[in-house]
DNA sequence: AAAATAGTGTCTATGAGACACTATAGT
DNA sequence: ACTATAGTGTCTCATAGACACTATTTT
């Protein structure tokens, strides 16, 4: 560590350098957007085809520039609208992504948020336009590793536009790390679920099987949700009791 | 890291160039970085007394505008190296702050950083011109709760500037999230250091006691630190052995 | 009745907290 | 010798994993 070197006259033009470059010529700013859900024990994300250059024909995340008087929550909103069908969906922001070549067009510096809802809700959401695709995402690390991770649609192997793989990638890092002690599990079910399908959202996020006995412990001594009184219908066996978030916790 | 970017044909070349990125108007981007210690028992912070409008006299994080092809982590780099004479300091992003109306200059979306490192180092860095104070901060809520903060200097509140507090609130909710699993807390230590020392800036920075068994222990069987067969000096008691992180971690 | 999953009770292993005790520096 | 902190050994308690067992639905 040289902390004690004295400043000299190259770095302070280099600082003037970049000011001014910055007065003339500002960054673009976008928001992209993670739509994740968890649908038959598998993860899956919205991805768009993109219809125009650059990186025609390959995917992305669904995303947008920001307006100039727009706030980053309200272009995550307007983009999920836009892109999905979709209103009061739980997000977070994720990361921010400002490499200088990330995007060929400009200097564009990408806030990626994360979005999170059940299946039924997002199949139940058309989006405007045709070219998306909710593609199954592969991830071929283990545990917190992080990396990028595959997109798949029909088996086969999705480009993906930009650095995507690599926000789809920090997505679900974060959603590993985050779930054990945040109440997103729940966004991804519908507001009544089984115990089973919360201990499957789980195990779909951190990719293995946790144990029954202690998740189903754990989970009701952490007092966030509370039996309805009534029970699944049409399973081939014993059906299990229906819980909802504790009401304290308003959704 | 990054995706493999799709191939460039002609057409998306010509795309490319004839491309205007002035077409809209742009918000700025700027960093802002939590310069933190620990000295002392004491959580500080760097803040820089604002010789101009807007919030003059008030004080601010580090922080300028990101120049049009300059990195996020080089802009950081550049903050540190000029407002406090620092190089090669741990940092790591927190989360992008862009209310409209955060600053009243113009639109400035800001990437928040934090950066630590030990009190002796920081203290010995000088930085390029005054008007720089280490505040005391002070944390009016207990553990991940989060909020504003409060900067002190002479038992005194300093006046924030923009939601600098809020930014400051941010970091600190995110290193007490991140301490019991994170290697952060060597960061803010000489490279040696006895557990004692150790502890401490847990303490400070959970903001209350933790068990000095359990710690110990804790500490010892992550493998993450080594001792050096060496001890202390000029302490009013039996001196601790000194440890420093393992060499696999690569400090 | 058979199959399948829901849900309960209990034993064990592990890690944190508590506390007593010994060790070693400076004064 | 006294004081303060370093460091160790052990007991207890809380929680996770493992496993056996019972309960309840459809076929």
């Amino acid at each position: 560590m040289s902390a004690d070197q004295p400043r000299r006259d190259p770095e302070e033009q280099a600082f003037l350098a970049a000011y001014d470059a910055s007065e003339f010529a500002h960054p673009s700013v976008a928001v992209d957007v993670v739509l994740a859900t968890v649908d038959a024990g598998i993860l899956r994300a919205l991805l768009v085809r993109r219809a125009e250059h650059p990186a025609k024909g390959s995917w992305a995340l669904p995303g947008g520039f920001v307006g100039f008087d727009e706030s980053l929550d309200a272009a995550v909103e307007r983009v999920l609208q836009r892109k999905a069908g979709l209103e009061n969906v739980f997000v977070e922001q994720l990361y921010t992504f400002g490499a200088p070549d990330r995007d060929p067009r400009t200097r564009v510096i990408s806030v990626a948020y994360y979005a999170l809802v059940d299946a039924a809700t997002l199949h139940a959401a058309q989006p405007a336009n045709g070219g998306v695709v909710l593609a199954t995402i592969d991830v071929p690390w283990d545990g917190l590793d992080g990396g990028d991770v595959v997109a798949l649609a029909d088996g086969a192997q999705l480009p993906l536009a930009f650095d995507h793989a690599t926000i789809l990638g920090a997505a679900v890092q974060r959603l590993r790390g985050k779930i054990d002690y945040a109440p997103i599990g729940f966004e991804l079910l519908p507001q009544r679920f089984t115990l089973r399908q919360l201990q499957t959202v789980h195990e779909t996020v951190l990719g293995h099987a946790v144990n029954k006995d202690s998740f189903r412990r754990r989970v009701l001594a952490s007092g966030q949700i509370v039996p309805t009184g009534e029970r699944e219908t049409d399973v081939l066996h014993r059906p299990a009791e229906l819980y909802e978030l504790h009401p304290s916790t308003g959704r």
